[in-house]
DNA sequence: CGTGGCTCCTGGCGGC
DNA sequence: TGCCGCCAGGAGCCAC
């Protein structure tokens, strides 16, 4: 598949990078589900033993090999593939992706563990900066547990996510990418969810009322489903997102003016200044 | 409970 | 050109 090779290339060339959030895992286990079920494994290679969690490469080799992978599924921005008996569990940090190929030549540059089937393809688990872990549960809702993960971003219901938040007296882009208390969103859909909500990145929680966290919660869900539709390509996102604006010197797509970069709880996160005047 | 700082890594880029 | 420090989209840990 083109697209994912197509990462390095558009990194390459200054475009933007698709980074492992909740909508490019969500891709990421669609691709695998069109690629990779129902073939048995014959051997697997550990080229990295960093990106192993709690797991060795011997153990990791037996857990795989002679298996199938039957399905999927996903929780925030941790893709999970079943198989007989239990799961394989990965997580991409900031640099994963997974590529499908049977042509050696075509194997991805930083390949940290390959998978390969006896159909003779191969399934390359890419991370070039090893930040992202390969590990195995028991079931979704083990893992889900044992990281006290919080509720999936696509699916927490109004309701519950003003649950969540409400009580919280830190500042909504922090609360926003925490794993424990939503699961999904990460650095630039938090600056996407608060851009569209016309929410600056450091108001705090508290100072948020149900009419903000309710819009907050729908343009999340909205931007979401925006860019699985669009496989996560951000090249394809509607005009008015600030994402591919996130760079120096970048200007709102809305109005035009100059986007501000500031550090909010040690990441970078860009905003308008016209259009993002909640007081903090 | 929240935040800032440090850490794990690699590699691209800007500055000198 | 070469080298160096800075920076990056994740996230755990610890001190305050």
């Amino acid at each position: 598949m083109k697209f994912f090779k197509g990462q390095g290339i558009l990194s390459l060339t200054g475009f933007h990078i698709l980074m492992p959030e909740l909508p490019d895992v969500e891709q990421f286990r669609t691709y695998t589900e069109s690629t990779s079920l129902h073939q048995k494994i014959k051997s697997v290679e550990v080229r990295s033993e960093d990106v192993l969690e709690e797991i060795s490469a011997s153990e990791l080799r037996n857990f795989l090999e002679d298996e199938e992978f039957e399905s999927t599924d996903r929780h925030g921005k941790y893709l999970f593939v079943k198989l007989s008996n239990s799961w394989l569990v990965m997580h991409f940090g900031m640099s994963g992706f997974l590529e499908y190929f049977k042509d050696p030549d075509d194997e991805p540059p930083h390949t940290r563990i390959l998978i390969k089937f006896t159909n003779n393809f191969n399934l390359a688990y890419d991370c070039t900066r090893k930040l992202g872990r390969i590990s195995t549960a028991e079931s979704v809702q083990e893992y889900i547990k044992r990281k006290s993960l919080g509720p999936d971003a696509l699916n927490i219901d109004y309701s519950q996510f003003k649950k969540i938040l409400e009580g919280r007296r830190g500042m909504i882009k922090p609360a926003l990418m925490n794993q424990h208390i939503i699961a999904g969103i990460g650095n630039i859909y938090s600056d996407e969810t608060l851009f569209q909500s016309g929410i600056h990145p450091k108001t705090k929680v508290k100072k948020l009322d149900n009419e903000h966290l309710k819009n907050i919660h729908k343009k999340m869900q909205e931007i979401l489903e925006t860019a699985i539709k669009k496989q996560a390509n951000t090249t394809q996102f509607p005009s008015t997102y600030i994402i591919p604006h996130r760079e120096k010197g970048g200007k709102c797509p809305k109005c035009g003016t100059k986007l501000n970069k500031i550090k909010v709880s040690g990441r970078t996160a860009y905003y308008c200044p016209e259009h993002q005047t909640t007081s903090t």
